[in-house]
Formats: C-alpha cells, structure tokens, sequence
DNA sequence: CTGAAAGCGCTAACAT
DNA sequence: ATGTTAGCGCTTTCAG
C-alpha cells in the first residue's frame, strides 16, 4: 500500500475531468452524469483502489456515519462485563454495519459522565446508543449532547430522547407469581441496591405485587441487596441457606446471581431445587449451562437491540419517531430450578 | 446545545488574538504562546464550551486517534460471541481510552475480508487490533492496510505485524501431561476441526507431544472435531461417553466446550470426574460457574490484551518495538472436575 | 450534464 | 510570542 491516499483529485486528473464530477459518481449520483463518464471514472477508482476519506467527508458534510455506543465504566477495566451488554452490542455492530455507519465504542466513568460529551461532539456522531445507565446519568448527559440518541433500560421520560426497554415490572411480577403458584409463599428478593428509579426498582416492584395479591407482606429481612456478580450471588445463596431457611424461593434480577445463589446454597449442604428454588432474569446462554437449568424471565436481546438500532436510523434520516418509548415484552422460561410444592 | 460548534476562530475572536494562538494553548504548547494569553484563550474556550473537532484535526494532522477493534463475524449478527473476546476488548478499551484513543468496533464478514480495508483506510486508523483471526485471513488483509497493528491469537510470522499469543503448545501439554500424571492412558481430544496452523493445532500438537512421551500411540477416533459452543460440547461429552466408554479423559480446547461435555457426560448417565475427566482451556467465569468446577489451562487475558495495547501504542508512536512476536505463559489451574486414578 | 469557487475546522511550516 | 499562508479531501452552491 502506498503511504499516500488516492483522492478524488487523482482520479479526476487520470479521467481527465473534475473532482466534482468524479465525486458524483462515487457518490451515486448518477442523473448528473453521463453513463460513458460513470463508468469510466468508476473504473480508474478501481484501478487505483480507491477509498474514500470518512474524516474529510465528516469535516464537509457535517454526517459522519459514526454512531457511539456508549457503556457506563463500572470498575476498572470492565466495560462490557455482563453478558447481556455483549449480546446487545453484536446485534448493534451488524445493523450498523449493514446499514453503513461505523461504531464508536466508549465506556464511561462514572467519576466523570461529562467526558462523554467532548467524545461524542469531537467525532460529530450522527448517533448514539447508551446502555445500562442510570435515569439520572441520562439526565445529566443529555442537554450537552447535539445527536440522536436511543438509550437501553432506562425510564428516563425525557421527550428528546428514544427509550427501549423492557417490561420489568411484568418480569418481576410473573417470576414471583410462578412461584406463588408453586405453592412457595416465603420468596427472597436478591438484586443490587435499588437507589432510583430503574429496571430494579421496576423488577422490585413486579415482586411486590405479585405478593400483595396473593396477600403475601413484604418482608424486608428477605430483601437482599447485593451487586449483580456470580461471587455475590454465592454470598447470598448462603447467606439465605443459613440465615432463612424457612426461605424456600427465590427471585433473583439477574441470571448470573441465581446461578451464583445455586452454588451458594449448594455450598451450604442444600439443594436446588429441593431446598430452594431460584427464578432468574435475563435468560442468558449461562441459564442452560448450570444444572438444574435454570428457570428465568426472557427478554429477547436481539429484538430490544434490532429495535434500538431501528429507532436511531429512522432518527438519523429525520424521519418520524413512532413511539418515544417502546416496551419489549418479557416471558418466563420454566427449567428445573423451581420445585412445585404443590404437588 | 447550540446547533453550530464552537470553533478556534470563534475563541480568536472573542480572544482578539488568532486562530493559530488558540491552536498552540488548545494543544498545549504553552512554550509558543504568553502565559497572560494562555490564562485569557483557556478561560473563553471553556466557557464556550469548546470542544475540539476530531474530524478536522485528522484531516489536517494525518493522525486520527482513532484505533480500530477488527472481529471475524462468525455467524450472522455475532461478534461479540465468545466470553474470551469479550474481556480482552473490555481491557482494550480501557487501556485507549486513558491514553486518549478512540476506539472503532467492527466485525468482518467472512465472505468480504476485503471490507476491513475500506473502512480502516477510510477512517485513516492509526492503529488497529486484530482478533481471532486464522492466519490466512490475517496475510490476506495485511498489505492492504498501512497502520500498526498488533494480533491476538496468531501465528502468522510476518515481520510487520506484532503478534501475541499464548503458548498454546504448552498448554496442550500441560492440559494432557495432568491427565496422564492422574494415571489416565485413554484420553481423548475435542476442540474445532484442525485446517491449519494456527491455536488449536498448537495445542494438539502439545496433546500429542505428552502422548508420546507417555508412550501412548494417538488415536485417531478420541480426537473429535466440533464448533466451540456449549451445545457442540454437550454433544461430544454425549458421544465418548456413549461411543468410548474406555474413554476415561478428555481434553477440550476451550472451557465453553468443557462445560458442554460435562453436561454431556451427565446426560449419558455418567459422572464427572467419577466416569470422565475433563480439562478445559481459558480459565473463563464459567470455569467456576460450573459443578464440579472445570480444571483448566488458564491465561491472563488481562496482561495479555495490555500486552497488545502496549506495543500498538509503542508502534504508534514510532518507538522502537521489542520484539515481534510476544508469547504469553500458560498455567494449569486444577478444580474439580479430574479424577486421580493414582490414588 | 459538467465545472469553478468556497469553505468545513484544523495543523504545519514559515514568516514576522 | 504571535501572525500568515497553505493546504488536508471532500461537499455544497452556483455557473456554465
């Protein structure tokens, strides 16, 4: 490869016409120029292995084709720690990529949430995604930014911007109702701290409906806080195997925890589900790789992501928005950790 | 947010000094400029909220910041598909981020190798990384980009391009040497179906090198070809403990794999470790997720992904680079899932 | 249909 | 220490 780029320039010197013209056709153009010409300037582009400068059409056209998928920095190095993070960027890169745009991968500490702006102003980012942040995150990088953005799992009601999410609340809600309907009536809540509004808080509250109706109290001791982390999902399987051993369900808000609690109450001379049961969220690969496979809410990651995607093109093209929130629908998927008492 | 950026002329002209002056205090080259002027340009670019445009400054320096993440897009949508991945760009994108690089995420359609070379020239990369690439993918699209790049996982030796790697040999070896050294003679292979040089035969060819060494003839029926997936696992483990119940070990080039089989084994009516022993490779989450928990050849993705970060830098920079090739060190980690025949 | 001119926002190389 | 002059490679606008 040479170290300098062919431009538009060259090839309109070697078709002997103008960079203008030559533009066109890279450009499909077409109604403005002659067949003979097109062919013969896509030609020589050929030969002379032409590529186009992204920078240098960004700078004129004011579009860079770029979107940013934006992930919040948990810890150190990890930007992509959960699974469910990576599934959905996959899906993001494809459409992106199929669709001709490139993608900006950044994660954000959250010691500093303004250092996304200056990222994503630099590049002119015709878009962006954000996954995983707060309501209140959003909130805050919202009004410096200048571009369509969608954001994943949020109830930020912001009106500028698009929102995919689940139906969380549902999701808690079945999850404990399938329990209930197993005759389990003393059901563990596991999840990371609820601070504000969220998917947690939404999950949370799935839960506390589902109990109310079955004329279940809440009780807070059976509440517990913890990060979403296989190693703390052992903790808490534990900790419930010893500390309530009356408790005989378990609702966890996310997969990695419920396979975390399996092995913790296993580790506590107790079984699953013979001892306690255990309903995750996510549906992750993970839930068919521990035995007893575990019974979860599903939520489908490539539709949420499709979805997402789908959203911010028709955006970027300023065509109209449907809806500013779209509320994926969740299921659960029954394996083998929950035993009916029932029976 | 104003719909039109703030620009050097802008901060110029508020400044009442020019463009070039601002230039040097934005890029800190305070040397060039008074320390009166510095304090007075700092002070009106921040309150204008000045955000330098990256886009333009490519264009003119001929440097972008930006470093590309190349991917093989195995099967439709999936890039991120495997956990390896996963952690190793998690690290990478920490590791640019603080040395201010950006980092472009792209998957390669197996069909279109050539696509890379667009988009890398397009967005005139300085640098990119190349993962879980064969060997012949990597020598096909090398000559067509004209940046540093470093790759993970190859053996290709072409001087040009840094590579780092495992010591995939070794921890075959290792892997079968344990498996020997616990009194096991019958030991079978599963990993991805060998068509050239590249981690998986390196670490055949470590298997085969303990075999002979223990004076044990390879045969060729325990080495079973399959897809790394959890489900190609399941099925493996199904078969030798159907097909080969002489089988008393196996190894598998990957922990997705292991876990598979494990489940596999048990599926068949069998136990892990009591019937099949089992050796993964990768040492991931999963390893631990799993009961019994996998014994595995374990790498430092961390080190190894800041390895690669490292010398990309290194190379940007023009600083001379150490050496081509960097092989990082294998270990075996024993868990549960080997039996001692000794005993 | 084709072309000329201007400028996107910035940096590099010379002035002064 | 500051200013001037050229571009980087492309698109947009306006003229032929």
């Amino acid at each position: 490869m040479s170290a300098v780029a062919v431009t538009l320039k060259d090839i309109a010197n070697e078709a002997g016409t103008t960079l203008m013209t030559v533009s066109n056709v890279i450009n499909g153009r077409y109604d403005k120029v002659s067949q003979a010409t097109v062919d013969r300037v896509r030609a020589i582009a050929e030969k002379l292995d032409y590529v186009p400068s992204a920078t240098a059409r960004s700078l004129a056209a004011r579009s860079s084709r770029l979107v940013g998928v934006l992930l919040p920095d948990s810890a150190g190095h990890d930007v992509l720690v959960s699974p469910h993070n990576v599934a959905v960027i996959g899906v993001i890169e494809g459409m992106l990529r199929e669709n001709g745009y490139y993608l900006l991968l950044r994660s954000i500490p959250p010691s500093d949430p303004a250092s996304v702006t200056a990222a994503l102003r630099s590049w002119n980012l015709d878009g962006a995604v954000f996954i995983g942040f707060l309501d209140s995150q959003i909130r805050t990088m919202r009004p410096t930014l200048d571009t369509s953005m969608v954001v994943l799992d949020s109830y930020e009601k912001n009106s500028d911007v698009m929102n995919v999410r689940l139906n969380d609340r549902k999701g808690g809600y079945i999850a404990t109702r399938h329990l209930l309907d197993k005759g389990h009536t003393r059901i563990a809540f596991v999840g990371p701290k609820i601070t504000e509004r969220g998917v947690v808080k939404e999950r949370f509250s799935g839960y506390r409906k589902a109990l109310r109706e079955a004329g279940i109290p809440v009780d807070e001791s059976l509440i517990v806080a913890t990060d979403v982390a296989h190693a703390s999902g052992v903790e808490a399987g534990r900790f419930l195997s010893t500390e309530h051993p009356d408790v005989t369900a378990v609702f966890a808000t996310a997969d990695l925890l419920a396979a975390g609690i399996m092995e913790g109450v296993r580790a506590a001379g107790r079984d699953v589900p013979a001892d306690l049961s255990v309903v995750g969220f996510d549906n992750l690969d993970l839930a068919t790789y521990v035995s007893p496979q575990l019974t979860t809410v599903t939520q489908d990651l490539t539709a949420k992501a499709t979805r997402a995607v789908e959203l911010l093109l028709m955006s970027m093209r300023s065509e109209s928005i449907p809806a500013a929130e779209t509320v994926m629908d969740v299921q659960l998927v029954e394996r083998g950790s929950v035993r009916d008492l029932t029976a």
